[in-house]
DNA sequence: GCCCAATCTGTCAGCTACTGTCAATATAGG
DNA sequence: CCTATATTGACAGTAGCTGACAGATTGGGC
């Protein structure tokens, strides 16, 4: 009924979950999206095509999956800035969340190719960047949760709040795309700063 | 070889074309897109399925196919404008031809609910801001084009190009989010000004 | 008006992503 | 240890999409 200890069966589902992707993306990386087939995946896992999909919906979810838990920390970091802060510096911390994913050591070998893969394929791009709308949905009522408990309240047809986000994550966009561009040679932090830099707030 | 009148034969493709997406829409607004089968638009066209895909590679493209032909008078219209113009009213301005073939007389009906059909359908969504990210890419080529033109170049690592082109499209979305919220009352117009005047490059 | 090459079309066969169903198996948790 | 529940594979089916081919249609030069 309630939150309990995660439980040995959730436990093992997110384990074979994440084989399951771990190896998908190797070979994503390898052949391309499209060239890898999930009956591909399924035998480089040992298991049926069947039962790929009753962990994963579909065949982009594998790689865009991942994004949804970092949503959570993402909006987790939102509240947790102070009510009274400049937006767009909110906006500007709570990317740090991703920043910091994407430097995290361990699987660092991995996040630049699958990055590369994501932004190369027409149909994970478009998922992608469908994940990144969703996540400004999220953002956007947040926000205007906060300008409430504020006392200070957009109007309910201000497209401010929107808009902002919208910019915000516009630039956050585009600093993968310079990154990537580079050949992801400096660090991703910079390359979110430097674009985040470049537009504002009207006064 | 060059080009030529356009010709009887790439007329009547056109013509079928738009047939063929009248048609499809009328189905997508009338019973939602992913319950709507490319056989069924083959059905109420009178040709076979086979056929349809020779007009269109894709289902998602019998809706968004539109917007490719916009892509080119943004940029047309991105061209004319002043070399020394601020950007950021370079954009605002190229964003008036969405405004104004959204709001052109003759199909000004279809306009809003096949709006609607694409924000609420997912994979039509993501389709839509994938191409809106395209024309994101010509857009900053060409900025960069004129920045050389006017003798002031940007870096090639400097992300303000993108980062200011990504905004402003960000308040695109953002001003159509809210317009279509509001059940499209206001005019576009006005949805795309307020949204463009929350935010602004930086000094 | 005639003719031919280019274009268009339907049909069929096939691939891949994805879903429903069902019976067999495994196992968490009492 | 036992059972309710979750997990699985096997099979069948649908929808989107593509290639191949044969036949009908037709634009446009003659």
């Amino acid at each position: 009924m309630s939150e309990r200890t995660p439980g040995l069966r959730e436990r093992t589902r997110l384990a074979v979950q994440k084989e399951i992707a771990e190896a998908a993306d190797a070979l994503f990386v390898e052949r391309g999206f499209e060239a890898t087939t999930v009956d591909d995946i399924a035998a480089a896992v040992g298991m049926s095509q069947r039962s790929v999909f009753r962990y994963f919906a579909t065949k982009e979810e594998i790689v865009l999956g991942k994004f949804d838990l970092v949503v959570d920390d993402m909006l987790a970091a939102l509240r947790a800035r102070p009510a009274d802060e400049a937006v767009w510096t909110s906006l500007h911390r709570v990317f740090d969340v991703l920043v910091s994913l994407a430097e995290k050591p361990g699987h660092e070998e991995m996040v630049e190719p699958i990055h590369r893969v994501v932004f190369e394929t027409p149909a994970l791009l478009a998922g992608y960047l469908q994940k990144l709308q969703h996540m400004q949905d999220a953002v956007v009522t947040e926000l205007r949760d906060r300008a409430d408990a504020a006392g200070t309240p957009y109007a309910v047809d201000d497209p401010t709040p929107r808009a902002l986000t919208a910019a915000a994550f516009g630039c956050l966009v585009a600093a993968q795309h310079s990154w990537l561009a580079s050949g992801a040679k400096g660090s991703f932090a910079d390359a979110v700063d430097r674009a985040m830099a470049t537009v504002g707030p009207r006064p």
